[in-house]
DNA sequence: AATGAATGAGATTTCATTCAT
DNA sequence: GATGAATGAAATCTCATTCAT
């Protein structure tokens, strides 16, 4: 990602100073570490506080928090939304692929704490963040979505905002919690949309229905 | 001069007075119009001003914000509980019974707008409210998973702490957006506990484990 | 019993604690000490600290500045417009009423520091400001205007707003410059009104005739 | 073009840099526009946007606001500080004169927004501006009221001061409000300068001294 | 000289909570 | 018991001013 940077050989874009550059990462650590401590709303002054600038700085940076909610998880949010085409390359079905993305979606959610709180909350204030999140990754997952529906493996009919929320619910609390694991919950969910007939009715086939553990 | 404490002895009945019963009951209405107004963190001042008392009689009360999301509750709760052994005893399978049984869970958190709110914040404030549930619904969900385990319809090894959570979590947000739909999710997530191979596991096909992108 | 009742009628109103009703005259003479000393947008915790309250008591009493505003000069300004039908009438002829009343009134702007920097400000929080003393006073005003121009004493043409306008801006920083006598100038413009032929124009007298500008 | 400030570039002697020079006069215009638009105490920021310069330009070419409002209107006050002089030698009386000049004064005090703000402002910050007002136009206007005095057309025991402060005070705000002139009520002023028997004198009637409301 | 990033004091406002009445 | 006034600790945001580049 950082890749972007290396293109410019002379420094002709307007030159930032070098401090300023430098704040903008630690403000973002300084950031990324407030929310996981203190959830998505953690004071400005806090966040300052931690990057060792002044609650000024901040502003001039990130004049809303949104602004600064996205810029934290931008780096992660672009990953994952490259990684779609990938995951469908790759993967010996579409719904494998669909399977694994959600797998990097989930890793995104849980590592970094804040986000997924960030995504529930609906506050106005994050409705730029929730836009930019929908507007990244809803296509990709649309394509995977479609892509499993088009080879059998699951219902069509599932939207894919539904699908990136409830992954997103189910995420919420995950790293502070031992003894719940998202990973495994969201694992469950896919594999129910597996279901030919519906998650509620019982398919009428055998091999399905008769192994019984232990 | 009036009421010393040690005049007890004739033993009258520790009732309480009459309006202040009344106000209780104003108050646990107030609140939960509040809650769903407001979330959970409804200023104190506004739980008063709708049940029409000053904000020391909410305080007399319920001297925590804890004491009162627990109260509005506790009937809800209540009744979920207890609808656990009716639903086995009524449920053509024990899995019908969980699935029956999860779907009242899940009225409960849809309607109750706050609830899921409440259950999912790691505010210290309401681990009361976090232990008033688990104690009280942990047991009945255990006893429909093992139930539902032991007629063989799903795995054994899925933890009742943890459905309970994975459930609140997709409820969250479900009033106030009709893009998404919790029960229909939460239905995927426990038609994914009847897959035969466990929830991690796609049908069988070689390689499927080791699908990376990129 | 029957001297237990007595009590009961004095209490009739809405009763308000007493030390409330202190600390509301203790905040307007500490707010109005404060205008005097910091003008009319002296911060409201210094206002708070002179009252030795906390900042959230004078939001509790005068939710906006405003408010306080009003409330602390409006003793003054019911008292300057009741006294305006008191100098018609006792006055020996309507200009001479018109002269005594802005008397009054430059009274009230010169004792009272702030009101004359209240009054100027085009803080669009000050409109509730501005419109109280236009409410009250531009009527006053206009019938001493009116009777002083029906006697004939003075042109008919000068707009009551106009001239609480001027005076208002004559009595701007008087209170804190040994050098300026506002009372002086407002003694001017209102002899000037007295012209016949209007402001600039002589009357035709011996030895006045000539003056051209420029 | 600016060409009357010695464009030559022949000129050797340690002369500022062009760019400097040219940035000064940016800055003063920018002032002028800022201060109209938001009165003086408008952001430095705003001012050096306006200049498209950095804030650190405004903060080099003057070290104190006072010393930016002072540049911003220099030219103005010279130009009426010059201008009395040729009043006095062009008009038919002395009185003629003033009140010619005292026009030019309004002029530059209503047209130029910010100024009277400034000028009646107690903030010491201004001081140096309201030092540079009356050593250039005290003088002036004292000339002006003397030789008025002289001529027998006004009374001699008007201050230049006071006249000027409350021919200052009487533009405040003459900008934005279409209901109040300004220039009308400086006239009225002027013309009650001119009464026989001193401003506080009303026609000679018995007790009107007396007449106090109520 | 010019720039604009950084600073941090200060102003406003909201509420949970206490406590006098 | 009930009331709601008082409190003051946050939290946000704005700018004047300094200073690294």
């Amino acid at each position: 990602m950082e890749g972007d940077e290396v293109t410019d050989m002379a420094e002709r874009p307007p030159r930032r100073r070098a401090d300023a550059q430098r704040n903008e990462k630690t403000l973002l650590d300084a950031a990324a570490a407030a929310f996981v401590a203190s959830g998505i709303e953690a004071p400005v002054r806090d966040i300052a506080a931690r990057a060792g600038v002044g609650v000024g700085t901040v502003y001039r940076h990130f004049p809303t928090r949104a602004d600064l909610v996205v810029a934290v998880y931008r780096h992660q949010v672009e990953a994952c939304a490259e990684a779609g085409p990938a995951c469908l390359a790759n993967a010996t079905t579409p719904y494998a692929a669909l399977a694994r993305w959600i797998d990097l979606f989930v890793d995104l959610l849980v590592t970094k704490h804040g986000l997924a709180a960030a995504l529930r909350s609906d506050d106005t204030q994050f409705d730029a963040l929730h836009s930019y999140f929908l507007d990244r990754l809803l296509p990709v997952c649309s394509q995977l979505l479609d892509a499993a529906a088009g080879s059998g493996e699951i219902q069509a009919d599932l939207a894919a905002y539904e699908l990136l929320r409830g992954v997103g619910n189910l995420c919420i609390g995950a790293e502070s919690d031992p003894r719940y694991d998202a990973r495994r919950l969201v694992g469950l969910l896919i594999a129910g949309l597996r279901q030919p007939g519906g998650p509620a009715e019982v398919p009428a086939e055998p091999g399905q229905q008769a192994d019984k553990p232990g």
